[in-house]
DNA sequence: GTCTATACGAAGATAGAC
DNA sequence: GTCTATCTTCGTATAGAC
């Protein structure tokens, strides 16, 4: 119910998924609702946005911990570029929207907080273990989840992969740049 | 009432901005709506996705055609600050609001995507006027519209600059960086 | 031609049956 | 303790009054 409801909102919207979406998607009869989420939507949101997160935390921890900071940027984006080709840029990203969106639901805002921090630290670390600086990594890291979020708007927007497939050569230029200098 | 609904949407989103809260705000009779806009809230929510793109797309047309790229850049991200510093951190830009929630409304993620590319367009042709490559300048000018995009979700999730400011610094120095080698 | 009042549908939430 | 059926609220859209 959970992942339905991350994988309906990243192609819909927080408010424009209902219940009904959620129940129809999953299977999910229709009276478990709230006996799982006493909380209502404003919970099942929540749950869905730090699902949504923690997943794309433990792949992109999973490709730092293999690879260097280049080829898991470009792995990273491989898996992004995938989501907007299989849906035929109907789907974006779900903690984005709940960002969007948050502004009703404290929770799901604080959810989608963490999980960006997450993936801040995760690539910030990873950078600073490649030989930079913590703060320059940090600033390479923000701008990389930034980048790349912001490139999944306007690919979905312009029903394109090319802004996206522009925003990652820039963004691998620049980190292949960085982590050579100094 | 075009402007009402896109300073509502930037806040709420598109789907949780109801002609109610659009009257309140505005101040326009209940009546006026199907008489103005007989496609509904489909087509106000197009003609304020236009509107807010357009007054961005001004706005970056004025700074560039009195600045160099890198002073524009660092006006256009000092209006985006504004717009998170004086929102408390509660507005982002309705035109990935639009974007988001667009997969129902059509003609709102068409509005969208004019808007993005004409932005895109005016950066990428005011890089090219000082020294880049036709390809080089298109690419820098699609990261930063991404990136500052994206800087704004960011730091509506975790309700601080702090994002935001990292972003802009990296682009600045990347801009400048592209405009001076070669 | 402009607006008030209403209808229709769908959303989230709950109370009672099994 | 788990689910079906219902209730209330609200949003969009419209039909009729001025």
């Amino acid at each position: 119910m959970v992942q339905s409801t991350a994988l309906l909102v990243r192609e819909r919207g927080v408010e424009a998924t209902s219940f009904s979406d959620v129940l129809a998607h999953s299977g999910a009869p229709r009276g478990s609702i709230y006996h799982h989420f006493p909380g209502g939507k404003a919970q099942l949101i929540e749950e869905a946005t730090r699902y949504a997160g923690d997943f794309i935390a433990a792949g992109l921890a999973s490709s730092l911990d293999q690879l260097d900071p280049v080829a898991a940027l470009r792995e990273f984006c491989s898996s992004w570029r995938e989501v907007l080709r299989s849906s035929d840029f109907a789907a974006g990203c779900p903690v984005v929207a709940a960002t969007v969106e948050g502004e009703r639901l404290p929770s799901a805002s604080e959810a989608a907080a963490a999980s960006f921090a997450s993936w801040e630290h995760l690539l910030a670390h990873a950078i600073q273990r490649h030989g930079q600086t913590a703060e320059r990594a940090s600033s390479l890291a923000t701008l990389v989840i930034a980048a790349i979020e912001g490139a999944v708007v306007l690919a979905r927007a312009q029903r394109s992969v090319a802004p996206f497939d522009r925003v990652a050569e820039e963004l691998e230029d620049l980190l292949v740049a960085a982590m050579t200098d100094g």
